[in-house]
DNA sequence: TATGAATGAGCGTTCATTCAT
DNA sequence: GATGAATGAACGCTCATTCAT
């Protein structure tokens, strides 16, 4: 999958050049991320978003024309990772086993990615503006097709019975969940968040919740 | 629990003293709600909020003197409503039994405030710059007493053995996700999000995954 | 003298009718004296008096419909006060002792009410948009009929020779300096100014610089 | 004496860097100083400057950031140039011709920077918010030295018997009158205070005046 | 490429004043 | 008399964006 692609309404987003653009332009987006993810579109500032570039304004504004079009390339760099994972899943492999790889590698971004996590949620919570035709196209369609294959697998017995859907819905948000409201996490939890083992053991804790409710009882 | 009493530094809500004041407050917090539920607090205006409220924007501010304290009052307002149904949970209670209890409390608030669910979710995105403390100070008490509730019950076999912790964040983040990524599972479900079943159909998903997974097997 | 006389365009200031209305005009102009005072007519807000005066802001209005009736009310009466010790400098008195008492009244005033005194400096900073027309009618014919008097003085060789003009302004300056600039005189004269020398001590000094400086040698 | 090294607190005043800068930042604290004599700080605002300078909002705000900043760098030059020909008066010179260096030095300042005495009094009679530590740290200590060598001479009988602190008060009023009461002496002169003697004219009698009280009788 | 300079629109908040009771 | 409620006009300041170099 190329970036760029699955969001649909793709920004003329001119292709870097050089190589000082192509660095710059990663410079811009690495910065945007993290006061997007924060703040979400409207509560960002151009300034907030070149001061931690350590670049000016008006250069920052020279690779990407609008304030709109660095949320823009953000988002549809997120939804194609996102979605990777998703798409991998193989209606001929082993249901759980499924299952918990697509788990596995939503934490897996989440734990990478925190902050992309964030920009999404925000989106999102904000009506998702941006991707709404994305969500109602694209995604759709491969939600639909997925589920389908969950819905065959609790069909031959090999799924306790669970509607596709909101099994998606549980996973993601139950793996999002420690990105997007990490914070929270770290006030009740304290310093153990950044300790060795926690991801493993929030690893451990979704797949056993998850996959217990989806394990077809013999 | 007495509204404003969780949250910790109020701000000195000036208890109403006439009739008039009383409903256009609320109109103004019902009114503020629906725009920080979807823009946050740097992302709200308070044109936008005095515009839904239809009020004129210093009338509004008669009522609350800065945008800060409507944010606010809103936050202390949720959150006592959130921590209610988590408080009721007795330890000496069938363990599945409260779990459920909880579990359909809390999505029966996404069902009925999603907005609220929403504001909080933007409040912790942006690093929960005003309900750090009350995260960091109450929330963190009652939920570490919660969770050595369901560690007793883990230790005397009565659940599958779980980490307390993780398992509440499952709960909140499968039961918020209806109302945090509303907008996300219309676009995938389309209209059948506001048919009459759907709400028991998530309840019933969730609390199959949910309790599957917590339920001690013999 | 009658207040209000002297400074022209009188507002249609409302004669009190009751004692109340006596009583809250004068608690009013008090508490507007020290606002107005200290941040001129613009710089001053109508909450600041009303909280000043101990009294809701409508209700003030009720009394002075504008913050420039208050305003104008108080420089009249300020005029008035000033006026009265120059216009009492005798022709047919001894010029010295004359000039002595007028000095002496203004240090008094500027002791007294120290207040009204910044409440004209800042009238006169401002451009004197109120009092203008005060300026150039009135108070010209009467420091001008003052003025002559000087001269024949001068002209009789009852006193020095001195533009009686600046002498006036000298006279002026010295005494309302004390008034107008106690902010700065307190810095530099720390707790001595509150002392029960200090006033003395002031007036000693002006009058042997004023007087050494208009009486006669011989 | 180096411009914002006298009046401590001084604010990051980005020093120009571009020719531009430098111009537009001259242009501004010129605009603001009319502006802030006649109304002090809260008085005045940011469009009368802007208009007053022929710039757009925004723009000036771009060379200072805050009103304040501008206010207090224009105080800034004030006491800085205000100081010097204070610290000029010599111990070893002759008394009544280093009063009289004095006393001239701060007319010439009066009558080619009337706008700084205005907005000094203005600050003053706010209550000196931006200069209160100025005034009772550097100038209170510069004041005493000064009032020191003035009461040396007084000991010698090289002055007559006068406070040194009165006679520097009486200095500074007789003075700065003549900026800061400008206009009511423009309407008691009318347009002889433009005529080409009125300076030397006002500088004789204060000169004259000051300087009798101080000669020393023999 | 990069930056200094500039601006129209907007934002949170304050203010003088009015209205209704 | 006195107060709660309401508002148009500002005010200090910020923001996204443009322009010129």
């Amino acid at each position: 999958m190329q970036p760029g692609k699955t969001a649909g309404k793709t920004a003329e987003a001119k292709r870097p050049r050089t190589r000082t653009q192509a660095v710059n332009r990663e410079i811009i987006l690495e910065a945007a991320l993290s006061v997007f993810a924060k703040h979400g579109l409207r509560g960002s500032t151009v300034d907030q978003i070149a001061s931690e570039a350590e670049m000016s304004k008006p250069n920052l504004l020279y690779y990407f024309r609008r304030k709109q079009d660095i949320y823009r390339a953000l988002l549809e760099a997120t939804l194609d990772a996102w979605l990777e994972p998703l798409a991998a899943i193989d209606p001929d492999g082993e249901p759980v086993e499924e299952l918990r790889r697509y788990i596995s590698a939503k934490l897996d971004l989440a734990r990478r990615r925190p902050e992309a996590s964030r920009l999404f949620a925000n989106e999102i919570l904000s009506g998702a503006p941006v991707v709404e035709d994305f969500l109602k196209g694209p995604l759709k369609a491969l939600v639909d097709e997925k589920a389908a294959i969950v819905r065959g697998w609790v069909g031959e017995g090999r799924l306790a019975p669970v509607d596709p859907h909101h099994l998606i819905f549980a996973i993601w948000a139950t793996t999002q969940h420690y990105a997007d409201f990490d914070v929270q996490i770290r006030a009740l939890l304290g310093t153990q968040v950044d300790g060795p083992g926690f991801s493993d053991q929030a690893a451990q804790a979704v797949l056993t919740i998850i996959l217990s409710g989806v394990r077809p009882r013999d």
